[in-house]
DNA sequence: ACGGAATATTCGTTTTAATGTATATAAATA
DNA sequence: TATTTATATACATTAAAACGAATATTCCGT
């Protein structure tokens, strides 16, 4: 964290630039708590690409997983460094605007058999 | 600027994904003004790698550039949205605290002839 | 133990980004 | 005008990221 910081910033931005991330780092603002089967019905995309990309927004730190039976949630991550927190709230702010943010909000509303808590 | 604001919050996180564009952007939070010289002698890289990198902060809005002679002068735009403010303002606070940061204001200093403001 | 659902990982391929080298342009100066 | 300095661009190559498809793993319910 304290060596090499550059490195993990460029690690948080590299996060960031990507639509599928941005969407699922949006949807994890509004709903608080999102599984992958859930991402993956509200993106409508395959599952090993949703996979991967929650893997690389947990390897930056921006969120944080708890499994619970056979699912796996994720939430926005309550320990990041400040300028982390900054970054992550810059890019959820660019999202609220966006046409895409809205949808997949929607959407996620429509799904069947979602996961308990 | 409103019409697909999701492709532009990727465009400015991505500007900020590479060691290159976060000094030169830490180097402009402490000068204010830097030109493409001053970045090729602090970062001692080839000129041709800065001109480009800074081609593609300018492009995502984050750097405006005023030539003055045969300078181009760069500093951090005075007219970003405010998350993009919020973006920029996380990737220099990360980069305070970095080693690399310091190294590079420290060698600026060093620089003989600076071109005149 | 077996089958099914949710998730993770591997592997080969494709796409995108970054790079070095060479060259072009532009402005100052001799 | 010729030369030098600063910067930009073009092109071919290399490196990194994202991808689809297949398969492995994990956990629940039967």
């Amino acid at each position: 964290m304290y060596i090499n910081i550059m490195k993990y910033a460029i690690e948080t931005f590299s996060a960031l630039s990507d639509p599928i991330r941005l969407r699922c780092l949006s949807l994890l603002a509004v709903e608080g708590e999102v599984c992958i089967c859930e991402f993956v019905y509200t993106l409508e995309e395959a599952q090993p690409k949703i996979s991967r990309h929650m893997k690389s927004l947990k390897d930056a730190g921006l969120v944080q997983s708890r499994k619970e039976a056979q699912w796996m949630h994720f939430r926005i991550s309550e320990h990041m460094s400040s300028w982390q927190e900054q970054a992550v709230g810059a890019a959820i702010v660019a999202m609220v605007d966006s046409e895409q943010s809205k949808e997949d909000a929607k959407r996620l509303k429509t799904m069947k058999n979602r996961p308990p808590r």
